[in-house]
DNA sequence: CGCAGAATTGATACATCTCAAGCTGGGTGG
DNA sequence: CCACCCAGCTTGAGATGTATCAATTCTGCG
């Protein structure tokens, strides 16, 4: 609100940044974080505000230090998609690319830590530690879009919300790293529109089937938003899945 | 059909191998190639053989020389969702990594070159070129997934097609070098079934969707398999893509 | 208080699935 | 050489899940 651009926000040493230890820089030792310090700066964004166009140039790139963004693709008719969602930790943009490819959208309040561009890439070229940090996370994210994949493609509308819900639940639940045992419970950081962009519903429809999942007992609603997960393997049985993941892998 | 389980085939020599420019060791100097020609082996599959089975110990990486392959996911009560579409020079399995993830199926006579796991791993750590060609193409890989999901989520049967046909005509292109002007012609290296599967259809809503295609002289057909495009931006229209996208990007 | 964005619920339309019946073409054995 | 066979494919008719259009109800906030 009083920033026009959202140029500066509280800044962090890297040694005690929440992320630390699950971002790209997670296996730089202190002499490589000291010339990432000097590159980095933060930006901080307003639940609702576009951090990025799809086309536009993009001269940075960056982690999620705290907040949601989602990575969307829009059809020239208005379909849109999401292709990605951005938590903690995850990392934004591609080295070696000019322009963006998909609109990214803050969908709660959002900080993200940021890498000029071009001091980045040169950097990535001179530190394994960066390369093979970003590879790795890249395999992962090619996994669960893999999975993501099979949501689309394969589930019911049913199936697709419980399938959701499981993912952020246990996202969320690798942050807090307190395990909480038996019943679960987090905020979902999308709307039922943002819900339905991701798997590939309407917004009627995600409404429809959330309330046929709340009649049944497999969620319990507080507001619109909070949900408390009674029975995780009820869950992913309503998903789907084998019910062998923990919460933790 | 000699041999028992397809160990050998046509050895190359890196040198003159077709998709020496493209795979994961296309950045390799001369020597580089030298250490990874001691631990490479080649094996054949014929169509309709599995490589690699969901769960099974992988102990090799390699790449796709010739044919077509297909990286699958089964859910328990057998829906499968088809995650990739392995052409040559794409690369099969993850450093790092124990167990496949997926089924790999060959969908043509197929030929890999395998490298060992282990010695594999090794050379990635110490051989920047490969570690930063394999996250390139990894980062490709994402892109072409994301481009998925919004063909799964958002497309309708038709626009399926016509974008899965579009995507064979175009990486047909890129191999063989000579871009044909006007008309396109390919092989489709997949049964209808296993389009269904890629497109998350059936395959008689496949079936209809190609027949109806070809009434409205969007495609031709000689045979079941054997595609013409007389007018590529035609079937980019009915992909409900921006025809701006060239043969070659 | 009342407005606006978000969400729910209802009625109907329609795209795709499902089940079922043939068709086609290439390979094989008699 | 032909008849048969069978996997792959096509086509049809009816069922069904989700989209669409429309009306209401929540909820937070100025």
């Amino acid at each position: 609100m009083l920033l026009p651009d959202n140029l500066t926000a509280t800044p962090h040493e890297c040694g005690d940044c929440p992320i630390r230890h699950r971002a790209v820089c997670a296996r730089c030792d202190t002499d490589e974080l000291l010339r990432l310090e000097e590159m980095k700066y933060y930006r901080s964004f307003e639940a609702g505000q576009t951090v990025i166009w799809s086309g536009d140039r993009m001269d940075f790139v960056g982690s999620v230090v705290s907040g949601v963004a989602t990575l969307t693709q829009t059809m020239e008719d208005g379909r849109t998609q999401m292709v990605g969602l951005l938590l903690p930790s995850d990392f934004v943009g591609r080295p070696g690319r000019q322009g963006a490819a998909y609109n990214v959208v803050a969908t709660t309040d959002l900080v993200m830590c940021c890498f000029r561009k071009k001091p980045f890439e040169h950097m990535m070229e001179i530190t394994p530690h960066i390369a093979q940090r970003l590879l790795q996370m890249t395999l992962d994210e090619l996994d669960a879009a893999r999975e993501w994949m099979v949501v689309l493609g394969r589930k019911t509308a049913r199936e697709k919300i419980a399938s959701l819900l499981a993912i952020i639940a246990r996202r969320d639940a690798s942050l807090h790293l307190v395990p909480t045992e038996g019943k679960l419970a987090f905020d979902l950081p999308l709307t039922r529109e943002a819900m339905a962009d991701y798997l590939g519903l309407t917004l009627e429809t995600v409404s429809r089937q959330v309330s046929a999942l709340r009649k049944d007992g497999v969620i319990e609603l507080q507001g619109k938003r909070h949900v408390i997960v009674p029975d995780f393997d009820r869950l992913m049985e309503e998903a789907g899945d084998d019910s062998d993941g923990g919460l933790l892998s």
